[in-house]
Parts: structure tokens; sequence; C-alpha cells
DNA sequence: CCACGATGTTGATATAGCTCAAAGATTATT
DNA sequence: AATAATCTTTGAGCTATATCAACATCGTGG
């Protein structure tokens, strides 16, 4: 029942030009016919959010060249999985991702969630072998960026090189970030804080910040902050009956941000 | 009792050359004496762990035209602190730093543990400010990188740029790994994963891989693994009873290692 | 060299969140 | 449209780890 109207796709219409059934990891390379809408990064509604932040126009066209705009991707096919080699990172156009581990047990631990605008696969620069497996949650679309080519690229651009820097220092972070939430939050104050998350998440794309869909699992959601399924969906109601927040199945609105905030920063700030 | 002698002291016997009694955060620059040994990069027993790895002879020269040997910092000294200016990051030459965050309640979290070979400081890339505070836990000294040189440089050096992105990246796969552990390990299996990670640490720089000193309180220990002093006790204890680890204070033997990895591979590997 | 604050150990008890179980709701498949 | 599979919720009891407390040890500064 989507009955907040607030959906995550943030597509550009061209995205669903040609339809397809086999999507398999490393989708073969669609290039889009190049003058319809928001197929460059110039016309992208995300380029200030992305890596061509304060890019010229000239040296936007360059990045340009390289980004390789991936026909998109449907709910579980996987951007690339654990082990893989690393040759790109992706940034989200549209839909959204998560990474995750598995253990032999079978039992994945979910690293991450990706939302539009946001940077997947810098897990496998160092070893050049990715530590994660990225799938999508949903429909969706991104621009596969080949490293060696943005290595090369940032080395004439500096304005590149330095907002490549600056990714990658958000990513550490934002790791550093969970670290301290799991480690020292009770589960309340890891829900709070992932939905407080969320919300400037999909803030900084537009987007309403106090009404969303999410479009992880309960399970999910778990996984990500250390918590079971069960807890987590317990929380979820108590924070509702508190009138917190409002929760229909995956639409959630937030209705006290203030007091969420002070469920979280009770021990910070 | 230092009974066992492993120091993880890696100093060039230069750096004590100056005595001194303010070492406050940000020490001013001490350029030591260029003809003492080991003060270049070139000559640098870590340089194949740090940012030169595979840079030419000219190369390292040009970087080591930009780092300023800070003399010493001794234990409890900051390297920084929280809401500080980025200016730089910085290379652990010898002793060892903790990085932490610290809750209005005064109750600091561990964020991290720093070596000898080891980067700190990229938490302030993204913006400009340091995320963390970092704190020397025993006497140590460092190499300093103004950021702003090290972008400038890099644009010239391929090389230089390729490690660093490395370096970004084996931080972010080091955090998210962390992650795995915090979210789903048992309070034995962090344990163990973190001795087994603080022996490959050491083995890194050269140091033996089963005996070594702990630079770090067990309450640090705690809050980096989101567990209290008390069971972080316990459990080199109850690790010790059974055979698996020598515990004297904070010198530690590792003497089954395979064992160790029993524990924590359990559900991994 | 002594003493005091910081660190480490051990025990007893409490509890937050996990596990197991079962039923209801949603989404996907035929 | 029917059925199956997955996801979500709720309950009841259990357990790993936190908390509280007391004491032992270390090492540091006077």
């Amino acid at each position: 029942m989507r009955s907040i109207d607030n959906s995550t796709e943030l597509n550009n219409s061209t995205l669903a030009s040609s339809e397809l059934q086999d999507n398999r990891s490393n989708a073969p390379v669609v290039k889009l016919c190049p003058h319809s809408a928001g197929v460059s990064c110039g016309s992208c509604r995300l380029n200030e959010l992305c890596l061509p932040i304060a890019l010229s126009e000239g040296e936007m066209q360059q990045l340009d060249d390289i980004v390789e705009r991936n026909r998109p991707y449907k709910k579980a096919d996987h951007l690339y999985r654990q082990h893989d080699e690393f040759r790109s990172i992706f940034a989200v156009r549209s839909g959204s991702f998560k990474t995750y581990v598995l253990s032999s047990s079978g039992s994945g631990r979910v690293t991450g969630f990706y939302l539009p605008g946001e940077i997947i696969g810098m897990d496998g620069i160092a070893d050049r072998t990715h530590a994660n497996s990225a799938v999508a949650l949903e429909h969706a679309s991104i621009c596969e960026i080949p490293f060696s080519q943005l290595e090369s690229l940032s080395l004439k651009l500096p304005s590149l090189q330095h907002n490549f820097f600056s990714i990658l220092g958000a990513e550490i972070t934002k790791d550093q970030k969970i670290h301290t939430i799991l480690s020292s939050y009770s589960a309340e104050q890891r829900i709070a804080s992932f939905l407080l998350g969320v919300s400037s998440r999909y803030a900084r794309v537009g987007l309403s910040p106090t009404r969303f869909h999410l479009p992880m699992t309960r399970g999910d959601i778990g996984e990500y902050l250390g918590l079971t399924v069960e807890t987590v969906s317990r929380l979820f109601t108590a924070l509702q009956k508190k009138g917190l927040i409002s929760v229909d199945n995956r639409e959630i609105a937030l209705l006290e941000k203030d007091e969420l905030r002070a469920i979280v920063g009770a021990d910070e700030l």
C-alpha cells in the first residue's frame, strides 16, 4: 500500500527506454540515446551531490566521457559480488542498493545502504577485490565509473581529485560514526539514529525528510544495526506508540524529530 | 613488568634529540638534523608500508620535501582534537595512538588504534574538520603530511595518488570489517578477532605476531569493541584458562592462533 | 620510597535484547 | 485469482553481557 507518495525513484524518464530480461551482475553497458534528458552529468539533477561537484563545463564533459550509464537494475540484481575483481565505482542514480557480506553459515550481514546520489564500491579500492556484495533493493539505475579512468582523469582535473578524496573521506567518517553507534547505542538509539540518518539522506536529494519509504526489510535494518528483526519491529511499534513516528509497513513518517534526536543525543551532541 | 621484550618502539634513535616539556596538540615542527638516520622517507624502515610504496627515488624525494617530522609526543599528548580544523594526515613512525569521540556525558568511545606504519587523520578529509580526537598511548613520533600539499603532489605523481587512494580504500575496508564485528560477533569473537588483528599489524612492521605489548587499556579495548572493561578482562582470563593466550598485564602471547581463528571464524571464512 | 589515582580482576545480580514459536500481512509466482 | 514465499508482528522465556561493588595491582608524581 504505497500510501505516501514520496518515491525514492529519481528516474530520468529515459531509463526505461529499453526493456530487458536478463540483468545479471555487470550488465552490459547500454549507450543510451544521447539526446534524451538527464543522460549526461551536466544535466543530471544529482550532479551537485556526486562526483562532479564544482567542475567546470569542460571538466564535467571529460568526466562524462568515462561514465558508463548501465541499463537499469531490477530488485535483487547484483552490481558486484564479494571477491569480484574491482573495476569501477558506481553512483546511484535512482533506486537503492544494499551491500553485505556473507558468512559461511549463510546469514549475511548488511554493511550499508545506498540511496540516490551516493557512491558504491569503494570497498574494493584497496586490494582490487570487492569485500562486499552489492544488490539492488528495488528498480534502480547507476552510473558506472571505471576506476582506472577515474584515476587518470583525476591527475588532470584537480577538482575531480579533490572531490574524490572528499567522497572517500566522507565514507570513512560515516563508517566511524556507525562504529560509535554499534559500540555504544541502545537498540532504541540505533533505530532513532537510523531513521534520522535516512531522513537527512532523502532531504539531500530533495525528498521529504519527514515522510519516506524504506526500501529495505526490517531484517536488513537489523543486520545493519546489529539487532534482530524482532527487536527492530518492536521498536518501530514502540516509537509509534510514543507518537514519535508513524509506521505503515515501509512507509515512515517522522512526527517528532526533536524527540528522536533527544533519544539519540541523550548521550551525545 | 615489561617482561616480553618486543617493544612497539620503532624509533630511529634520533627522535629523543631534543627534550621538551610542553607538547600540546600541534607541536611545533622541529626540523631535525638532516644527517641523522631515518629522517627521510627514503631511509625510513616503514617506507614499504606507508605512503611512499613503490615510489621512485626522485618521487620519494618530492614527498619527503613536504613531510614534517614533528618532535616526539608523549603519552596523553593530542595530535589533534575533535572539531579542530583538518590540515594534515599523520603517519605513525613509532609508538601508538588511539582516536576517540567524546559524548557530553564525558565517556569517550574509542574509534581506532594506530600502530607504526599506519595513517591517522583521514576522518577530517570530508568536511575539513576532525571528527575524532587523536591521542598518544605512549611515547610516539609521527610524520605530518599537510593535506593540501599532498593533494598538489598527488596531481604530479600518479603513484602517490594511487597509493593514497589505496590507503583511503583500506581504511574504508577496515571500518566495514569492524562494522561486521560489532554487529554480529559475540564478546569472545570480538576479543579473539581483536588480538589476531593486532598480531598481524605487528607482524606487518616486523615484530612478533605471537608475543606483543598492548599499548591500550582494557577500557580502551572495551570501548572500541562495544564491551565493558569487565567483560574484556573476564575474556582475557577465560582465553588464558583455555590455554589459547597468555596474559601478563599488557604483555600478550598468542599460544594457539588457529584456535583463536576458529573462534572468530566459526561463523566466517 | 611512599602513596594515591588509574587500571585490572573477580563476584553477584539485573536486564536488554536474543531465541523460539506462531500467526498475520504483504508481495511474488503461476 | 489462487497459492506460495517472504516479510512483519507479537508473545514468552532465556542468556550473554551490563551493572554494581569490592578489592588487588600498577605506575607515577611528590
